[in-house]
DNA sequence: AACCAGGCGCATA
DNA sequence: TATGCGCATGGT
Protein backbone atom coordinates (compact mmCIF):
# COMPACT_ATOMS: atom_id res chain seq x y z
CA UNK A 1 0.00 0.00 0.00
CA UNK A 2 0.96 3.83 -0.30
CA UNK A 3 0.21 6.34 1.65
CA UNK A 4 1.09 10.12 1.82
CA UNK A 5 2.90 11.20 4.92
CA UNK A 6 1.05 14.14 6.27
CA UNK A 7 2.90 17.72 5.59
CA UNK A 8 5.64 15.86 3.60
CA UNK A 9 8.70 14.71 5.50
CA UNK A 10 8.94 10.99 6.94
CA UNK A 11 12.42 9.44 7.00
CA UNK A 12 12.71 6.14 7.35
CA UNK A 13 16.18 5.26 8.04
CA UNK A 14 16.00 8.53 10.78
CA UNK A 15 12.77 7.14 12.41
CA UNK A 16 14.17 3.53 12.93
CA UNK A 17 17.99 4.47 13.68
CA UNK A 18 17.22 7.25 16.01
CA UNK A 19 17.25 4.79 18.91
CA UNK A 20 13.31 4.26 19.83
CA UNK A 21 13.22 0.85 18.28
CA UNK A 22 15.79 -2.00 17.89
CA UNK A 23 14.62 -4.56 15.16
CA UNK A 24 13.84 -2.33 12.05
CA UNK A 25 16.89 -2.73 9.76
CA UNK A 26 18.31 -1.65 5.96
CA UNK A 27 17.77 -4.42 3.41
CA UNK A 28 18.10 -3.92 -0.11
CA UNK A 29 16.44 -1.31 -2.43
CA UNK A 30 15.80 1.44 0.13
CA UNK A 31 13.89 -0.39 1.72
CA UNK A 32 13.35 -1.47 5.31
CA UNK A 33 12.64 -4.55 7.10
CA UNK A 34 10.83 -4.80 10.42
CA UNK A 35 8.06 -6.61 12.72
CA UNK A 36 5.45 -4.67 14.38
CA UNK A 37 1.46 -6.24 15.64
CA UNK A 38 2.82 -9.59 14.29
CA UNK A 39 3.40 -8.71 11.00
CA UNK A 40 6.50 -9.28 8.57
CA UNK A 41 6.89 -5.16 7.34
CA UNK A 42 8.91 -3.60 4.50
CA UNK A 43 8.55 0.12 4.17
CA UNK A 44 10.23 2.83 1.80
CA UNK A 45 9.72 6.16 1.17
CA UNK A 46 10.05 8.30 -2.12
CA UNK A 47 8.69 11.96 -2.43
CA UNK A 48 6.36 11.67 0.79
CA UNK A 49 5.13 8.77 -0.33
CA UNK A 50 5.38 6.16 2.19
CA UNK A 51 5.14 2.35 0.81
CA UNK A 52 4.31 -0.48 3.03
CA UNK A 53 4.94 -3.79 1.81
CA UNK A 54 2.75 -6.06 4.16
CA UNK A 55 0.01 -8.88 4.59
CA UNK A 56 -2.78 -8.48 4.95
CA UNK A 57 -3.50 -5.23 3.22
CA UNK A 58 -6.48 -4.28 4.56
CA UNK A 59 -5.00 -2.60 7.46
CA UNK A 60 -3.95 0.68 6.51
CA UNK A 61 -5.09 2.48 9.71
CA UNK A 62 -3.26 0.62 11.85
CA UNK A 63 -0.31 1.71 10.04
CA UNK A 64 -0.78 5.15 9.66
CA UNK A 65 -1.07 5.29 13.35
CA UNK A 66 2.19 2.56 13.85
CA UNK A 67 4.24 5.34 11.67
CA UNK A 68 2.50 8.34 12.76
CA UNK A 69 1.80 8.91 9.59
CA UNK A 70 -1.30 11.72 10.58
CA UNK A 71 0.68 13.88 12.35
CA UNK A 72 2.36 16.95 11.09
CA UNK A 73 5.97 17.51 12.23
CA UNK A 74 6.69 20.81 10.55
CA UNK A 75 4.48 22.19 13.36
CA UNK A 76 6.83 20.76 16.28
CA UNK A 77 9.98 21.38 13.88
CA UNK A 78 8.36 25.28 13.89
CA UNK A 79 7.99 25.23 17.28
CA UNK A 80 11.37 24.04 18.56
CA UNK A 81 13.54 25.98 16.17
CA UNK A 82 12.63 29.19 18.45
CA UNK A 83 16.03 27.76 20.21
CA UNK A 84 19.21 27.94 18.17
CA UNK A 85 20.26 24.26 19.51
CA UNK A 86 17.09 22.77 18.78
CA UNK A 87 16.86 24.45 15.23
CA UNK A 88 19.84 22.80 14.53
CA UNK A 89 18.60 19.55 15.28
CA UNK A 90 15.80 19.45 14.07
CA UNK A 91 17.46 20.37 10.37
CA UNK A 92 20.01 17.80 10.86
CA UNK A 93 17.64 15.11 11.88
CA UNK A 94 14.20 15.74 9.77
CA UNK A 95 12.12 12.96 8.91
CA UNK A 96 12.04 11.50 13.01
CA UNK A 97 8.37 10.02 13.49
CA UNK A 98 8.02 9.01 16.86
CA UNK A 99 6.58 5.19 16.31
CA UNK A 100 3.39 3.91 18.27
CA UNK A 101 5.18 0.80 19.69
CA UNK A 102 3.75 -2.17 21.74
CA UNK A 103 3.64 -1.03 25.43
CA UNK A 104 5.23 -4.38 26.35
CA UNK A 105 7.65 -4.84 23.54
CA UNK A 106 8.72 -1.43 24.60
CA UNK A 107 9.08 -2.17 27.88
CA UNK A 108 10.88 -5.29 27.46
CA UNK A 109 12.96 -3.57 24.97
CA UNK A 110 13.73 -0.68 27.41
CA UNK A 111 14.88 -2.80 30.14
CA UNK A 112 17.39 -4.82 28.15
CA UNK A 113 18.51 -1.20 27.07
CA UNK A 114 20.38 -0.84 30.18
CA UNK A 115 24.26 -0.03 30.56
CA UNK A 116 24.00 -1.76 26.93
CA UNK A 117 25.09 -0.88 23.77
CA UNK A 118 22.43 -1.13 20.79
CA UNK A 119 24.36 -4.17 18.98
CA UNK A 120 24.00 -6.30 21.90
CA UNK A 121 20.21 -4.65 22.96
CA UNK A 122 19.15 -5.83 18.94
CA UNK A 123 20.77 -9.25 19.99
CA UNK A 124 19.36 -9.89 23.03
CA UNK A 125 16.02 -8.64 21.64
CA UNK A 126 16.15 -11.15 18.43
CA UNK A 127 16.83 -13.70 20.76
CA UNK A 128 13.76 -13.52 22.57
CA UNK A 129 11.90 -13.40 19.69
CA UNK A 130 13.88 -16.40 17.93
CA UNK A 131 12.99 -18.64 21.65
CA UNK A 132 9.96 -17.11 22.86
CA UNK A 133 8.06 -15.55 19.56
CA UNK A 134 5.97 -16.96 16.78
CA UNK A 135 7.80 -17.46 12.91
CA UNK A 136 5.85 -15.29 10.28
CA UNK A 137 6.84 -15.02 6.89
CA UNK A 138 6.91 -18.63 5.44
CA UNK A 139 6.22 -19.56 2.12
CA UNK A 140 2.50 -19.10 2.09
CA UNK A 141 2.61 -15.43 3.73
CA UNK A 142 5.59 -14.82 1.57
CA UNK A 143 3.31 -15.96 -1.73
CA UNK A 144 0.72 -13.76 -0.82
CA UNK A 145 2.94 -10.65 -0.34
CA UNK A 146 4.82 -11.19 -3.47
CA UNK A 147 1.42 -10.86 -4.94
CA UNK A 148 0.50 -7.69 -2.91
CA UNK A 149 3.89 -6.15 -3.52
CA UNK A 150 3.00 -6.00 -7.70
CA UNK A 151 2.00 -3.01 -6.95
CA UNK A 152 5.55 -1.57 -4.98
CA UNK A 153 7.73 -1.85 -7.75
CA UNK A 154 10.43 -4.37 -8.46
CA UNK A 155 12.61 -4.14 -5.42
CA UNK A 156 10.54 -5.22 -2.95
CA UNK A 157 10.22 -8.55 -3.99
CA UNK A 158 13.94 -9.27 -3.69
CA UNK A 159 14.57 -7.73 -0.57
CA UNK A 160 11.39 -9.69 0.66
CA UNK A 161 12.63 -13.10 -0.37
CA UNK A 162 15.87 -12.46 1.01
CA UNK A 163 14.09 -11.49 4.59
CA UNK A 164 10.52 -13.23 4.89
CA UNK A 165 11.34 -14.82 7.93
CA UNK A 166 11.33 -13.44 10.67
CA UNK A 167 10.13 -13.99 15.08
CA UNK A 168 6.93 -11.78 16.34
CA UNK A 169 8.05 -10.22 19.58
CA UNK A 170 6.32 -12.73 22.43
CA UNK A 171 2.97 -11.65 24.13
CA UNK A 172 3.59 -11.27 27.82
CA UNK A 173 1.16 -13.89 28.17
CA UNK A 174 3.50 -16.38 26.22
CA UNK A 175 6.12 -15.72 29.08
CA UNK A 176 3.49 -16.37 31.88
CA UNK A 177 5.17 -17.96 34.24
CA UNK A 178 8.99 -17.87 33.20
CA UNK A 179 11.62 -17.47 35.47
CA UNK A 180 15.12 -15.62 35.46
CA UNK A 181 17.02 -18.80 34.52
CA UNK A 182 14.61 -19.73 31.52
CA UNK A 183 15.97 -16.15 29.70
CA UNK A 184 19.47 -17.87 29.46
CA UNK A 185 19.72 -18.17 26.14
CA UNK A 186 19.03 -14.64 25.56
CA UNK A 187 22.33 -13.54 27.39
CA UNK A 188 21.07 -10.95 28.79
CA UNK A 189 22.68 -10.78 32.15
CA UNK A 190 21.78 -9.19 35.58
CA UNK A 191 18.44 -8.24 33.17
CA UNK A 192 16.66 -11.14 32.99
CA UNK A 193 15.71 -11.13 36.43
CA UNK A 194 14.26 -7.91 35.64
CA UNK A 195 12.80 -9.10 32.24
CA UNK A 196 10.75 -11.79 34.94
CA UNK A 197 9.75 -9.45 37.10
CA UNK A 198 7.90 -7.25 34.03
CA UNK A 199 6.32 -10.15 32.72
CA UNK A 200 4.71 -11.43 36.32
CA UNK A 201 3.88 -7.64 37.19
CA UNK A 202 2.16 -7.29 33.45
CA UNK A 203 0.41 -10.45 33.72
CA UNK A 204 -0.84 -10.50 37.22
CA UNK A 205 -2.38 -7.06 36.47
CA UNK A 206 -0.25 -5.24 38.65
CA UNK A 207 0.86 -3.11 35.89
CA UNK A 208 -2.05 -2.55 33.81
CA UNK A 209 -1.03 -0.56 30.15
CA UNK A 210 -4.67 0.77 29.69
CA UNK A 211 -4.56 2.22 33.32
CA UNK A 212 -1.38 3.43 32.21
CA UNK A 213 -2.23 5.31 29.21
CA UNK A 214 -4.97 7.07 30.90
CA UNK A 215 -2.78 7.89 33.78
CA UNK A 216 -1.32 11.63 34.03
CA UNK A 217 2.65 11.51 33.41
CA UNK A 218 3.52 11.33 36.99
CA UNK A 219 1.37 8.64 38.30
CA UNK A 220 2.25 6.60 34.91
CA UNK A 221 5.83 6.63 35.58
CA UNK A 222 5.52 5.43 39.21
CA UNK A 223 3.46 2.32 38.52
CA UNK A 224 6.07 1.73 35.53
CA UNK A 225 8.18 2.25 38.06
CA UNK A 226 6.87 -0.64 40.29
CA UNK A 227 8.70 -3.33 37.96
CA UNK A 228 12.36 -3.92 39.15
CA UNK A 229 14.89 -2.50 36.98
CA UNK A 230 12.37 0.04 35.77
CA UNK A 231 13.73 3.82 36.47
CA UNK A 232 12.99 7.00 35.36
CA UNK A 233 15.07 6.25 32.11
CA UNK A 234 12.78 3.37 31.12
CA UNK A 235 9.46 4.56 32.06
CA UNK A 236 9.77 7.80 29.90
CA UNK A 237 10.69 5.38 27.33
CA UNK A 238 7.56 3.57 27.35
CA UNK A 239 5.23 6.91 28.39
CA UNK A 240 6.88 8.39 25.22
CA UNK A 241 7.50 5.25 22.65
CA UNK A 242 4.61 3.33 22.99
CA UNK A 243 2.07 5.52 24.23
CA UNK A 244 3.22 8.27 22.55
CA UNK A 245 3.16 11.08 25.72
CA UNK A 246 5.20 13.79 24.13
CA UNK A 247 5.86 15.31 27.48
CA UNK A 248 7.75 12.17 28.70
CA UNK A 249 11.22 13.11 28.80
CA UNK A 250 13.71 9.79 28.61
CA UNK A 251 17.27 11.50 30.15
CA UNK A 252 19.98 9.12 28.95
CA UNK A 253 23.46 9.75 29.29
CA UNK A 254 24.29 11.42 26.08
CA UNK A 255 20.26 13.68 26.64
CA UNK A 256 22.41 14.56 29.79
CA UNK A 257 25.28 15.30 27.78
CA UNK A 258 23.33 17.72 26.05
CA UNK A 259 21.82 19.13 28.96
CA UNK A 260 24.85 20.22 31.03
CA UNK A 261 26.44 21.73 28.05
CA UNK A 262 23.71 23.84 26.10
CA UNK A 263 20.69 23.91 28.86
CA UNK A 264 22.19 23.76 32.26
CA UNK A 265 18.21 25.47 33.37
CA UNK A 266 16.42 23.47 31.51
CA UNK A 267 15.00 22.67 28.07
CA UNK A 268 13.77 26.07 26.96
CA UNK A 269 9.93 27.34 26.85
CA UNK A 270 9.57 26.21 23.18
CA UNK A 271 9.71 22.40 23.85
CA UNK A 272 7.13 22.64 26.67
CA UNK A 273 4.53 19.85 26.89
CA UNK A 274 6.76 18.44 23.99
CA UNK A 275 10.06 17.84 25.96
CA UNK A 276 10.10 14.17 24.30
CA UNK A 277 9.96 15.04 20.73
CA UNK A 278 12.65 17.41 21.32
CA UNK A 279 14.71 14.85 23.31
CA UNK A 280 14.37 12.61 19.78
CA UNK A 281 15.97 15.17 17.62
CA UNK A 282 18.64 15.88 20.27
CA UNK A 283 19.83 12.18 20.60
CA UNK A 284 19.85 11.71 17.00
CA UNK A 285 21.74 14.75 16.47
CA UNK A 286 24.54 13.78 19.22
CA UNK A 287 24.53 10.05 18.26
CA UNK A 288 23.97 10.09 14.44
CA UNK A 289 25.03 13.84 13.09
CA UNK A 290 26.75 15.65 14.94
CA UNK A 291 30.89 14.25 15.29
CA UNK A 292 30.52 12.26 18.53
CA UNK A 293 33.60 12.85 19.59
CA UNK A 294 33.16 17.01 19.73
CA UNK A 295 30.29 16.24 22.71
CA UNK A 296 31.67 16.91 25.71
CA UNK A 297 32.46 13.25 27.46
CA UNK A 298 33.11 12.96 31.18
CA UNK A 299 32.94 15.38 34.15
CA UNK A 300 36.76 16.68 34.39
CA UNK A 301 37.57 18.97 31.24
C1' DA B 1 43.91 -5.87 29.77
C1' DA B 2 41.08 -2.44 31.35
C1' DC B 3 37.17 0.11 29.95
C1' DC B 4 32.72 0.99 28.16
C1' DA B 5 27.76 0.30 27.01
C1' DG B 6 20.03 4.72 25.87
C1' DG B 7 20.55 2.41 34.02
C1' DC B 8 19.10 0.79 38.19
C1' DG B 9 19.08 -0.87 43.07
C1' DC B 10 21.21 -0.49 47.15
C1' DA B 11 24.18 1.39 50.73
C1' DT B 12 25.92 5.34 52.90
C1' DA B 13 25.97 10.35 54.63
C1' DT C 1 18.72 14.60 48.25
C1' DA C 2 23.02 13.17 46.56
C1' DT C 3 26.86 10.19 45.44
C1' DG C 4 29.26 5.80 44.50
C1' DC C 5 29.51 1.01 43.37
C1' DG C 6 28.36 -3.56 41.52
C1' DC C 7 26.09 -5.78 38.01
C1' DA C 8 26.33 -10.01 33.22
C1' DT C 9 27.89 -9.93 28.87
C1' DG C 10 30.45 -8.76 24.90
C1' DG C 11 33.08 -5.63 22.02
C1' DT C 12 37.16 -2.72 21.55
Amino acid sequence: MEIMANAGEFDPARTFFCGQCFRWKAVSGGWYAGVAHGRRLFVSENGGAVRIGVFPENEEGLWREYFDLDTDYSEYVERLSADETLAAACRASAGIHILRQDPFETLISFIISQNNNIPRISGIVERLCETFGDRIGGSGDLDASCGMASGLGSELPAALAENAEAYTFPAAKRLEGIEAGDLAPLRAGFRARYIADAVEKVNSGVVDFDEINALPLDKARERLKTIVGVGDKVADCVLLFAFRKTDAFPRDVWVKRIMSEYYPGGLPACAKGIEGIAQQYLFDYVRNVRNVKSIHVGNGE
